[in-house]
DNA sequence: GGAGGCCTCGGAAGG
DNA sequence: CGAGGCCTCC
């Protein structure tokens, strides 16, 4: 925004609001495209905004909210759901620069977060507490890994991940067990897969999260779900209260997600979705594009619109992506283009191996940067898997190059915040019983393994809760020393305590009270490893943050807080509720410097924008991966997450692949993707250097269909795929013509050796057995040794 | 109760 | 290969 409309604002705030902002309002929706400009404006009934790459979409949203609420709307009685809490935040900054304090009453958040706030104030409708916790996939894992023990199950059959990724796509489909135990389908796939047991472990999970007064995330959308199904009182008052809703990323929602919304906007009918099919590469959790096509079935007076005018992208690049794109047989009928300028061609770069792929890349980034006088944040590397950024970022580190990998290990789930939360969510919600497994021994109270096992049989015999097995723990007939006994009614004592203080003081005076009481500070603090000292000042954060909640109030965004807001008197369970769908990428980051070459996966990726974009690893089975290469559904899937990849580009974007790939230790060759073929080639320059390209194409260029590829696709796609090669002449070998490698028979310790691209070196140990000789060699102009196999590193003898 | 050895398994990831 | 889970042995 420029100086124009920050004057315009503020004059928004001195006078008159709804005089103003008419005046403002009629500024920026001449900034709209013609198309534009009919979405935000149509306000009425449903409407669908399929929105291509690029092209305005959260522009369109955010002046529709404005426009909205410039037409009178009330803020308060507009809902907005987004996916992320970025997402969220970013458009709730937005509207709030435009309409000034009246946004922070808008409802806004991540379903999740919207949904948990609800179900907090109307916990009691369905039984259960509005302390209630919510439970992260930690949690939900340690449960079930309980309970598969408990039932006696396989735990080799009964896969933990399997049997939650089960019970979670039954509550994203809105199936109760008893429904799932009655479902004569679901039941024999059970017993198919060898798993009879599973609407068992469904029923048993829900009720411990219940008794648990927990719920975990597909809860707070399957209990939200039965909120406004069993309760019509209920959902009256949110039918009445939401008199707009709008939902960003709708390629993206599941189907209780879908079922819910339009409950919830069944009254007044004002619902818009905003969503791009071609950008649908969530189906594997749940989400479906069905959807959408629904969406057009159930309002027979559904308005339309398209957003197909690309404001982000070169001209190649927009072409290019729909090249690729239109090989997708399922997708609504769309035409994306731009009047950007054409731009540099694609360029496509081949390497010998990943490491190579990492050097050309951080090379040529290096060059752009020089040529182009670009700084860092330019530049992003994306990749389909995460073991992909390593090779990238030695190879940037080698040139000093300043880079970021984002994802990777959230803050909240590191053990000794989780170690603190889990005090904090006992200390709120003493039926916690995961917060509870987690803490009762830590630090060192000594109360094991075998104490738990009795506690825990004592409590289901009783059909009550462990803590409630605890809190009488002295009148229990259990086998039970009465000095862990005595532990354990200290253990009881302190929590209860914490649980007084958590309702009488603020949120920091209490955490870090439950910080020092408990000992962990102090546990943390006596360990003066890096490692421990890095605990320590997690935790320091932590607290800090929870300081930073006391002082500044800042809270959640999802929905206005109608209480008045006292910062000082701001309850931990207030924080707890706060904090318990955050992530990492909330956490902000301090980074003294903040121009970095930006790493992440493709699917991270999605809804940002690089001037330079590489794209790596374009190779088969690979990206497609393997695993999709099952059905035409998934490949469609990896073919949309390419086109995300592609469009993520502003100006330039680079394509690479490498011919042979290390892959949980071993060695693979690789050929080429047929993504890279599906692009028109007019768009590509192929920048391959020229010792790369040392065999001819097996394919002729025009052959991009992907037809000729399938076959070689059929062929063995699981693991065997990727079985060591055999060690006689590989059809695929990295071998130039000139570059021989000596009969690995006569290589011996000591020698020195030559590698292609490492240099001399000498070779320190040779082990393993034939074919699978390796030999550690240390060269020259390495850092360190390299461990190589013999058959594929072609080491040239030098001297014995 | 804890360190270390052994085995298994490996996709992408929001809340 | 490498991380993480589990089990064993002290």
């Amino acid at each position: 925004m420029n100086n124009a409309a920050n004057l315009q604002i503020s004059r928004c705030k001195l006078s008159n609001f709804v005089l103003s902002i008419p005046l403002f309002m009629s500024n920026y929706l001449e900034e709209l495209n013609p198309e534009q400009k009919a979405a935000v404006q149509c306000t009425d009934g449903p409407v669908m905004i399929i929105a291509g790459a690029g092209s305005g979409k959260t522009r369109v949203l955010t002046y529709r909210i404005a426009y909205l609420m410039e037409q009178g709307a009330d803020a308060f009685n507009i809902l907005s759901l987004t996916f992320t809490n970025k997402a969220a935040r970013e458009m709730k900054g937005r509207i709030g620069y435009i309409m000034g304090d009246e946004a922070k009453n808008l409802w806004m958040g991540t379903f999740h977060s919207v949904f948990s706030k609800i179900l907090r104030m109307e916990a009691g409708n369905i039984g259960f507490n509005n302390n209630f916790t919510i439970y992260d996939s930690d949690d939900s894992k340690s449960l079930m890994k309980s309970l598969i023990k408990n039932e006696g199950l396989d735990d080799k059959i009964y896969k933990v991940n399997s049997v939650l990724n089960r019970i979670s796509s039954a509550k994203n489909n809105l199936i109760h067990y008893q429904e799932y135990q009655n479902n004569d389908h679901l039941v024999s796939e059970d017993k198919i897969a060898g798993r009879p047991r599973l609407g068992q472990l469904y029923e048993a999970y829900c009720r411990k999260c219940k008794a648990s007064d927990a719920m975990d995330f597909d809860d707070l959308l399957y209990y939200m779900y039965v909120l406004l199904k069993n309760h019509p009182d209920v959902l009256n008052k949110y039918q009445n209260k939401f008199k707009y809703i709008l939902v960003d990323e709708f390629q993206d929602t599941n189907y209780a997600q879908y079922v819910i919304i339009r409950k919830l906007a069944a009254k007044h009918e004002n619902i818009c979705v905003v969503g791009d099919d071609a950008q649908s590469i969530y189906a594997f959790r749940g989400a479906t594009i069905q959807n959408i096509l629904n969406f057009e079935k159930d309002y027979s007076d559904l308005k339309t619109f398209k957003l197909e005018q690309n404001y982000r992208s070169t001209k190649t690049i927009v072409q290019a992506a729909n090249s690729v794109i239109k090989n997708n047989q399922y997708q609504l009928d769309k035409d994306i283009w731009t009047q950007n300028d054409n731009g540099n061609q694609i360029r496509l770069l081949k390497a010998l191996s990943d490491n190579e792929e990492g050097h050309l890349v951080a090379n040529t980034i290096f060059q752009d940067k020089m040529n182009l006088q670009m700084p860092n944040k330019d530049f992003a590397i994306l990749y389909r898997t995460n073991a992909q950024s390593r090779s990238m970022e030695e190879a940037l580190r080698k040139l000093n190059i300043h880079y970021r990998i984002y994802g990777g290990i959230s803050f909240y789930k590191r053990k000794e915040i989780k170690d603190l939360l889990a005090y904090f969510r006992l200390s709120i919600n003493p039926q916690d019983e995961e917060a509870f497994k987690r803490v009762i021994n830590y630090p060192k109270r000594e109360i094991g393994k075998t104490t738990m096992d009795k506690l825990s049989i004592a409590a289901d015999a009783k059909q009550i809760s462990i803590w409630d097995i605890c809190e009488n723990i002295h009148l229990e007939p259990i086998s039970i020393a009465p000095k862990t006994k005595k532990r354990i009614s200290d253990f009881v004592a302190m929590i209860k305590n914490f649980n007084i203080m958590a309702n009488k003081k603020n949120a920091f005076e209490v955490a870090s009270h439950i910080a020092n009481a408990t000992g962990l500070i102090r546990d943390l603090y006596a360990d003066r490893t890096p490692e421990g000292i890095s605990h320590y000042e997690n935790i320091q954060e932590l607290l800090n943050g929870i300081k930073e909640f006391i002082d500044t109030g800042q809270a959640a965004l999802d929905a206005p807080s109608s209480e008045t807001v006292n910062n000082e008197m701001r309850l931990l369970g207030e924080y707890m509720a706060d904090i318990a769908l955050l992530t990492d990428a909330d956490s902000k980051k301090n980074d003294d410097n903040d121009d970095f070459v930006s790493l992440m996966t493709i699917h991270m990726a999605k809804g940002l924008e690089f001037k330079q974009v590489f794209v790596v690893g374009l190779e088969e089975n690979l990206f497609p991966s393997q695993l999709s290469l099952q059905t035409r559904n998934e490949l469609e899937e990896e073919r949309r997450l390419f086109y995300v990849a592609l469009t993520r580009a502003e100006q330039q974007l680079t394509i690479t692949h490498a011919a042979t790939r290390y892959r949980w230790g071993n060695l693979i060759t690789s050929e080429r993707s047929r993504f890279i073929d599906e692009i028109d080639p007019k768009y590509i320059d192929d920048k391959t250097p020229k010792r790369a390209q040392e065999r001819p194409q097996e394919r002729p260029s025009k052959n991009w269909s992907g037809f000729g590829r399938a076959i070689s696709t059929t062929a063995p796609s699981l693991p065997s795929r990727f079985k060591k090669l055999k060690s006689s002449k590989p059809k695929n070998g990295q071998t130039t013509a000139n570059f021989e490698g000596d009969d690995l028979d006569n290589m011996k310790v000591g020698m020195k050796v030559e590698h292609q691209r490492f240099g001399l070196g000498e070779v320190i140990s040779i082990e393993g057995l034939f074919p699978d000789h390796k030999a550690t060699v240390e060269f020259e102009n390495l850092d360190g040794q390299k461990q190589l196999l013999l058959k594929y590193a072609k080491l040239k003898i030098i001297r014995s």
